[in-house]
DNA sequence: GATTAATTTAAACAGGTGTTTAAATTAACT
DNA sequence: AGTTAATTTAAACACCTGTTTAAATTAATC
C-alpha cells in the first residue's frame, strides 16, 4: 500500500508542476513519468487516462479551496448583509494562501493550473468543475450578484471576466514574466504581493 | 502567378483563423490545408516550415499596425510634451481598428494571435517581433517611460503587464467567452466597446 | 511548339502521442 | 508457505505530427 499511493502522488506532483508551467496538451505522459521516475503505463493504470489525470491534479486543490472559499464568502455575506465586490474577492485571499500549506507554492500552482484550464478550453474540465463543485460555485455567484444588484448582468459579467482573466493570466504567464522581470530587477515572485496588487481592480 | 499568390493567401487566411481560435500548436497543418483546400506540402513549399507560417501570419498585421501605431504615438508625444498613459493607450485604438480594413474582424484576430503568442511562449516569435519591429517598439517603450518618470520601473512593468495581459487574455479567450456570454445575453462581440472598456485600467 | 521553370500532388518518412497488452514482480492474505 | 490480488514493467499498438521526396502537372519563356 505504501508503494501504491507513493507512485500515485509522485505522478500527481510531477504532473501538476509540468502542467502549470507548460500547459496540459504541451506536457506528454512520457515527460511526466520520467520526471516522476515511474513507468509510463502507471499513469493509465492509476488514473485511466490523461484527462482523468488532469482532473485529479486539479481536484487536490479544489477539494481544499472550494469549501474554504464558500465558508469565507458565507461569513462576510452574513455579517454585513451586502458585501462589496472588493470584500468578496478579498475573502478569497485567505483560502488561496492556505493552499501553500498543501504544497510549497501551492497557491501560484493552483492559479496557474486554473489559467491553463481557462485558456486550453477543454470541455471536460468545465464539466468536471461545475458538476463536482457546483454547490460552492453557486454561493460565489450568488454573493457577487447580490453585492451589486444595480449593475446590469452584462456589465458584471465583463468585469468578472476581466478580473478573473487578469489574475489567471498573470499566473499562467508567470514563468515568461520572470524571464523578463529578472532582467529588469532582481526581485523574485512575491506571491501575496502580486495577488494584493491585482485585487484593487 | 495568379495561382501562386492564391494558394499562399488561402493558407494564410485559413491559418490565421485557426491559430486565433485554437492556438498555434493545437492547429495542425493538415487542418489548415484542408480548410484552405490546398495540398499539405504546399505549406512547406511556400513558407518553409510551420514556424515561418506563424510568423508570416502575424507579419501581415504587424506590417500594418506597427508603423501606424508608431506614428500615432509620436504625434501625441510631440504635441503635449508628456502624454499620459491613458493617452498613449488610447492612441493605439485607431491603428487597431484600422486592421478591420485589412480583413473583416482583423482587429480581434490580431489581438487573439498576439495573445496566443504571449501564452504559448515560443522564443522564435519574440525574436521575430523584436528584430523586425524593434524600431517601432522602441518608440512605444520610450513614450511609456517618459509618460510617468516618477513611477519606479518595477511598478510600471507590472502595470504594463496587467494591462497588456488583460487585453490579450480577453481576446485570446473571446471564443470561450462568447460561448458563455450568449447564454446570458444575446449581444454579440462589439469589438470597439470591449477595447474601450478595458482601456480605463 | 519546344523547353525550362514553377507549382501541385500523392506517398512516404521519422518521430512523437496516448493507450493497451501480457508477462514479471511485488504485496497481501489465509 | 502457498495462493491470490495488486502493481510494475517492457513492448507493441494505432494514430497523429511536421517534413521530405520524386513524379505529375501547370505556367512562363524562348
Amino acid at each position: 500500500m505504501a508503494s501504491r499511493t507513493d507512485t500515485k502522488t509522485r505522478i500527481l506532483d510531477a504532473a501538476e508542476k509540468l502542467f502549470a508551467e507548460r500547459g496540459f496538451s504541451e506536457t506528454s505522459l512520457r515527460l511526466i513519468t520520467s520526471k516522476a521516475e515511474v513507468n509510463l503505463a502507471s499513469v493509465n493504470y492509476h488514473f485511466g487516462s490523461k484527462k482523468e489525470l488532469i482532473r485529479a491534479v486539479l481536484a487536490r486543490y479544489l477539494d481544499v479551496f472550494m469549501p474554504s472559499a464558500a465558508v469565507e464568502i458565507k461569513r462576510i455575506h452574513h455579517a454585513p448583509e451586502n458585501a462589496s465586490l472588493n470584500e468578496i474577492f478579498s475573502a478569497l485571499i485567505k483560502p488561496l494562501l492556505e493552499l501553500n500549506k498543501v504544497r510549497n507554492g501551492g497557491t501560484i500552482i493552483f492559479l496557474q493550473l486554473l489559467g491553463r484550464g481557462y485558456i486550453e478550453s477543454q470541455g471536460h474540465l468545465r464539466w468536471f468543475i461545475t458538476t463536482h463543485y457546483g454547490e460552492h460555485l453557486a454561493t460565489f455567484v450568488q454573493a457577487v450578484s447580490a453585492s451589486a444588484p444595480h449593475i446590469p448582468a452584462a456589465e458584471m459579467f465583463w468585469r468578472l471576466h476581466f478580473t478573473l482573466g487578469t489574475i489567471v493570466f498573470t499566473m499562467a504567464s508567470a514563468d515568461a514574466l520572470n524571464e523578463i522581470a529578472t532582467a529588469d530587477y532582481g526581485e523574485h515572485n512575491n506571491i501575496e504581493a502580486i495577488i494584493r496588487k491585482v485585487i484593487p481592480y
